[in-house]
DNA sequence: TATGAATGAGTTTTCATTCAT
DNA sequence: AATGAATGAAAACTCATTCAT
C-alpha cells in the first residue's frame, strides 16, 4: 500500500512537522537514547525511509526541536514584554514569568532545549551546529540582559553587572525546575510554584533593594 | 600475560579505586553511555571479566561513584560548617561556597552527582537504588535547612521558609555550575566565579536585607 | 555486498523457511545451546540483524520449528487415519505407523518436537508459548485417545481406559525412539524397525487379546 | 579464613560426595547448563579452585554422577530379583518395579542418567566416556535380557526375541516416565503411578497371553 | 593442598543508517 | 519520492577454567 505522495511544499511541510511532534513527545518522555528512529516514524505513520528524506541524522531532528524550542520562547518573550508603558522591573518579572510558563507549558520543549541532549556524545562532535543553539541562546540572555541594562541605566535597579546578572538570574531559574525535573516532581516537598514564587522574591529583593 | 592477584583486602580495595577513578574519568569526558565497560577496563589495566567482579553492572559503578561524590561533598560540608564561632550567615556563606569548591575541584564527582544520569532509561528501572541516591540528596538539604532555619529563629535572617528557601537557593548554585557546563567553561564570557560572587550576593542580599 | 530484498509476502516467507531449514539443521546436530544465531544466518547467507527482522529470540525461532513439526505431523496423521473402511485397530495401527514415519523421515523435527529443548531454561521462563506447545500435543493425544474410545465402544479393543492407554502407547513409542538417540542409531546393536515391530506386537496383544 | 585440608583418604572422600551431592541437587532443578560451578562449590562450601582437584570438568562431575546412578540401579535390581524362589515372570516383575521405584525415589538420579545430557555438544566430543556410560546401560539391560531369556527357555514367557524385547521394555518405560517430567507432572491429568499399571498390564499381557 | 582472583572468548541482541526496489 | 528490508558494528555481560599465592 502505497503512501501519499508529498508533492506540494505544504503537504512536505506537514509531513516534518508529524515527525517533529512524534519526536518530541518520544524523547521528552523515553529520552534521547531511549528513543528509536522507528518509534518515532511509526508513530508519525511514515516510513523509516521517509524519515532520512526529511533529517539528516537522529540528532539532527533533536536540533531542529531545539530550535523549534528557542523559537516559541523568543515568540513568548516578545510578547509579554513589549507591552508599552510597562517600567523595567515589570519587564523583568514579565521575562522571568514568561520562561516560567514555557517550562510549564512546553515541558517537552524545555527539556530538549536545556536537558536532553546532556551527556549525549553526539553532541559532541560536530561542533558547528551546537554553536548555533548556543547563539539561540545567546541571543535570549542579551536580550533580557539589554532589559536589566536599561533598568540599571535609568535608575530603577542597582549597578549590577547586567550580563553577569542575566546569566546568574536566568541560571537560577533553570536550577529551579530542575530540582522538580530531576525529583520527579516533588522530593523536596514543597510545590514549584511556592518555590519559584519564594526564589523570585529573594532574587528579585537582592536586585532592587540595593538601590537604597 | 598474568595480572597481579589481589589477595588481601586492601589490594581489592584498591583495584575497586582503580577502577571508579577510570570510569570516573571516562564519564566525565564520554557521559554515561558513551563509556563502554571495555573504555573503563582498558583504562585500569583490567579485563573485562575482572569488572564483573568488582561490579555489578554499568549502572552499579556509576551509582557507587555517586556515592563517593556524595560521602565527599558531605564530608568536605562537615568541615567547612562545623567551626565553632560562626553565625548562621557565615554558615551559610560557607555551604554555599563549600558547594562551589566541590564543584570547581571535583567537576567529575560533580557532574556523576547531578547531571550525566539525565535521561538515562536505566536509572529509573530500579528504584530501590535510586532512593537510596535521593536519600543522601535530602540529607544534605535537610542539613543546609537547619542552619537556615536557626539562622531565622535567631533573627538573624528574614522570616522565610526555610526548606523552600533552600532548595531554591541549591537549585540556583546548580543553574549556575549548569551555565558553565552547558556552554563549556564560557559562553557568557564572564569568568564563572565572577558569575557565582554576583548571584551571591544577589542571594544573600535578598536573604538578608528583608530583616529590616 | 548488498543481499537481495525480500519485498514480496512471498519472499519474505522463502527467506523465513531459509532460516528455519538452517536453524533445524543445526539445531539438530549441535542442540539447542550448541547452535549460535551467528551460525544460522552464516548458515543461511544473511546477517546477524536480518535474523532478527525475521525472529523475535532464539527461543522464538526454536519455537516456530517447534509448531511446524506438530503442524507437520498432523497433516500426516490425517492423511493416514482417515482412510474409509478402515477398523479401529487397523487405526491405531496407522496412526503408530504414521508416528515412526514421521521420526524417520523426520529425524530433526521428532527431535525439536521432544527432546531438544529439555533442561534450556530459557523455555520454563515465559510459560504462555509453553502451553501453546501443550496444546499441540494434548490435542494429537485426544485425536487418537478418540479412536482407541470408538474401538472400546465398538468392542474391537478391550475395556480399558482410553486416555491413560493413549499416553502410555505414546510413551511408549517415545521411549523406543529415545533408545536410538541416545545410543547414536545402535547400542541396542538391533535395527529400530525390528524392536518397533516388537513392541507394537508386544502392546497391540496387549491391547487386543484381553478382549478374550 | 583457612579450609580444612584433606589429609585423609577418608575427608578426601568426603569432599567429593560433598561436591556430588551439590552437584546433583543443583543439576536436577536447574539443568545442565543452569548450573554453573561457582553453583556448586558455593552449596558445598567449598572453593572454586577446590572443584578442579576433584573433577577435570564439569562435564567429568555430571558424568561421574551418571555411574553413581548406575551403581546405585544396579544395586537395587541386585537385591530386588535375586530372591530365591522367584519365577522368571515375578523377576521381570520385580525388575519393572524397581526401576520405577529408582525413578521414583532418585528423580535426580534418574533425570542425570537419562535426560539432563541430553542436546549438550560437550558430551558428544570425547567419545571415550560416552562409551563408558553405554557400557552401564548395556550391562544393565544384558542382565534383564538374560532373565527374559531364561523366562522363554523354560516356557514361562512367549517365544520373543529376549534383547529385542528388553529393549522395548526399557524403552517403554522411560517413555512413560518422560510423560511425567516433560509435561510437569501431570498434563495427562492423570497419576502417573496409575499409567505405570495400565503400561504394565498391556505390556505383561503381551508377553505372556502369547503363549497360550 | 587449597584458594579465589583473574581471564577473555563467546553470546545475544539493538538500532542508526543505507540502498535496492 | 517513498519504502522498509538489510546491514553489521557495537555493547553488556557470563562462566569454565587457570594459576599466582
Amino acid at each position: 500500500m502505497p503512501r501519499r505522495r508529498a508533492r506540494s511544499k505544504e503537504a512536505k511541510e506537514a509531513k516534518r512537522k508529524h515527525l517533529l511532534q512524534a519526536a518530541l513527545h518520544l524523547f521528552t518522555n523515553n529520552g534521547f537514547q531511549g528513543t528509536t528512529i522507528e518509534m518515532i516514524t511509526d508513530h508519525a505513520g511514515e516510513s523509516t525511509g521517509t524519515f532520512y528524506l526529511y533529517f539528516e541524522s537522529k540528532v539532527d531532528i533533536y536540533r531542529s526541536l531545539t530550535r523549534e524550542a528557542y523559537d516559541l520562547l523568543n515568540t513568548m518573550m516578545q510578547e509579554a514584554v513589549s507591552w508599552p508603558g510597562m517600567n523595567r522591573l515589570a519587564r523583568i518579572s514579565a521575562a522571568v514569568h514568561t520562561y516560567y510558563r514555557f517550562y510549564r507549558e512546553h515541558p517537552g520543549y524545555y527539556k530538549v532545549m536545556n536537558l536532553l541532549h546532556i551527556g549525549q556524545p553526539d553532541f559532541i562532535t560536530d561542533s558547528l551546529r551546537v554553536d548555533e543553539l548556543n547563539n539561540n541562546a545567546v541571543e535570549l540572555l542579551t536580550y533580557l540582559s539589554n532589559i536589566i541594562q536599561e533598568g540599571i541605566d535609568e535608575g530603577e535597579l542597582a549597578p549590577v553587572n547586567a550580563w553577569e546578572t542575566t546569566n546568574a538570574l536566568w541560571g537560577m531559574l533553570d536550577g529551579i525546575f530542575l530540582i522538580e525535573i530531576r525529583n520527579n516532581l516533588d522530593i523536596a516537598g514543597v510545590p514549584l510554584d511556592v518555590l519559584i514564587k519564594q526564589a523570585l522574591d529573594v532574587l528579585i529583593e537582592g536586585l532592587v533593594r540595593r538601590n537604597t
